[in-house]
DNA sequence: CGCCTTATTGAAACCCCTCAAATTCAGTGG
DNA sequence: CCACTGAATTTGAGGGGTTTCAATAAGGCG
C-alpha cells in the first residue's frame, strides 16, 4: 500500500473508479533506489513492472558488440517494464537510477489482473501508442538527420522533461555526460563534446561536467528544425 | 459485414467471444485498394483504422525536407492506423498499397467501442507492445550499425514477412525498389545498389528491377549478426 | 520502338568516427 | 590543505564509410 503520492498524475491510472484505484494501490509494493543503482538488467526475466514515483530512471540497451543505446529517460509518473511483462519475455533493457528514486511495482500476475480493468487497459494503450510514435519520430531522425540536429532535439526534449528554470536559462536536472548524450542520439562522445563546445561559444548553452543549461532555447529550436 | 476471411488470423481479434467477434465484423466495412493507390495521407485527420485482409500496405513518413522514411510494411492480418485514431490526431504517415489489397475499416467511434472489450484491448496492448519493441530494435540498429548490416537485416525481415520459396531461394514477394530499401534502412539508394550488386556477385542474392531473391540466407544472417 | 522509371558505377566531397594526448574536474585520503 | 587518482572532457589529426553528383545503362510499358 502506497501513500503520499498524487495517483491521478500517473497516466496509467487516470480516470479510474475509486475502487479500482484502491485495488491497484493495495496490490503495489514500493522500493527506493539509490542513484546509479541498477533495478534490473537486460536479459532478466521480466516479472515486475514499475511506475516511477520520483527521481529519474535510465533505460539502456546494450548491443552484442557492447555499445550502449539509451532508449528512454523515465520521468516521474511514467511506467516502465510493462511491455516486457505483458509479452512474457526478458527485459530488453537495463534500468538504472540516475538519481535517488522511488518506484511502485506490480508482479506479472497482478499486472495482468489490472489490465482486465477497461480503463487501465485503455490508458495502457494510449501510453503505448504515444511511445510508438516517439520511437517512430526517433527512427526518422536517425535515418535522415545530421548529428548536430539530433543532439539539439535531444537537449530540447530533456529540457522539457526535466528542465528547471535558473537565472541563465533552463537547466537539465540530470547527471548527463557527453557519453549519455551520444548514446541517446546515435553519435560519439567526441562529436557531442565538439558540438556542445561550439554551442557554448555561441552562447546557446552553458555546460559543465555532467550538466547542461540551455540559455537560448529558441536558437536550439532553430538548429533542431532547420528553420531559416 | 465481412466474410470469407479467417478472422482468427487477425491478431487484434484473437480469442474473442463469438458475440464480440460478430459485433466487430458487423461494424466493419471493407474496401479494395489498387496497387500504388494511397489510402490516406500524412496529416489527414485520423478517423478510420484498418486491418489488412490481403495484399500489402506501405506506411511512409515524409520529413519537412521531403525525404521519406518507410515506417512499416503491413502484412495481412495486421492493423494500421489504430494509433492515430486512439490518440485523436492526424495520421503521422501516408499509407500506400504496394499491390492490390483489401482492408476492413472501423471509424473512430466504433473503434473506441471495440476497445472497451477487455480481450480486444488486451490484444491491442500486446500488438502495440510488440511494435514498440520493433522500433526500439530499429533505433538501436540505426544508432550503432553500419549500412550494410542494416540492409541485410531489412532483407531478412522482409523475407520472413512476405518471402515465397522459389527454386533459387526465398523471393521477397513485393515490388521493392532500391529506393524503398534505402528509405527502410536510413541510407541512400546508391549505397543499397552497390551493396546488392556486391552480394549478387557473391551469390548471396539474385536481384532484378524491384525484385530481390535471397539465395544464401545463412550468409546474410552472418552479415546481419556479424558472426565470425 | 521510344519513353520514363529504375538501377549502376565512378569520382569527389564530406561528415563523422577513431585514436591519441592533454586537460579539467570532483572526490579521497594523507 | 593539497597532492593524488580516476573519470569526464576537450581538441587535433587522420582516416573510413557514405553521400552526393554525374553520367550511363537497363527494363518495362504504352
Amino acid at each position: 500500500m502506497v501513500k503520499q503520492i498524487d495517483w491521478h498524475m500517473i497516466s496509467l491510472f487516470k480516470d479510474l473508479p475509486d475502487e479500482t484505484l484502491a485495488f491497484a494501490l493495495e496490490s503495489a509494493f514500493t522500493r527506493k533506489v539509490a542513484a546509479d543503482e541498477f533495478m534490473f538488467f537486460q536479459g532478466d526475466p521480466a516479472r515486475v513492472s514499475y511506475v516511477l514515483l520520483h527521481g529519474y530512471i535510465k533505460l539502456i540497451q546494450t548491443t552484442p558488440k557492447g555499445e550502449q543505446v539509451i532508449m528512454r529517460y523515465v520521468s516521474p509518473g511514467e511506467e516502465f517494464g510493462i511491455i516486457a511483462v505483458l509479452r512474457e519475455m526478458n527485459y530488453p533493457v537495463t534500468a538504472q537510477a540516475v538519481m535517488d528514486s522511488e518506484v511502485a511495482g506490480w508482479d506479472d500476475e497482478t499486472l495482468r489482473e489490472l489490465m482486465l480493468e477497461p480503463q487501465i487497459a485503455l490508458n495502457g494503450m494510449k501510453i503505448l501508442a504515444t511511445r510508438v510514435q516517439e520511437f517512430q519520430q526517433r527512427t526518422q531522425e536517425l535515418a535522415t538527420e545530421r548529428m548536430e540536429r539530433r543532439i539539439a532535439r535531444a537537449l530540447l526534449r530533456l529540457a522539457q522533461q526535466s528542465g528547471k528554470k535558473v537565472p541563465e536559462g533552463v537547466h537539465i536536472d540530470l547527471r548527463l555526460t557527453r557519453q549519455d548524450l551520444a548514446e541517446l542520439t546515435g553519435t560519439s562522445m567526441y562529436s557531442v563534446s565538439r558540438t556542445l563546445s561550439q554551442w557554448e561559444s555561441l552562447g546557446l548553452i552553458v555546460c559543465s561536467r555532467e550538466q547542461v543549461t540551455i540559455c537560448l532555447p529558441h536558437e536550439l529550436v532553430r538548429i533542431a528544425e532547420d528553420l531559416q
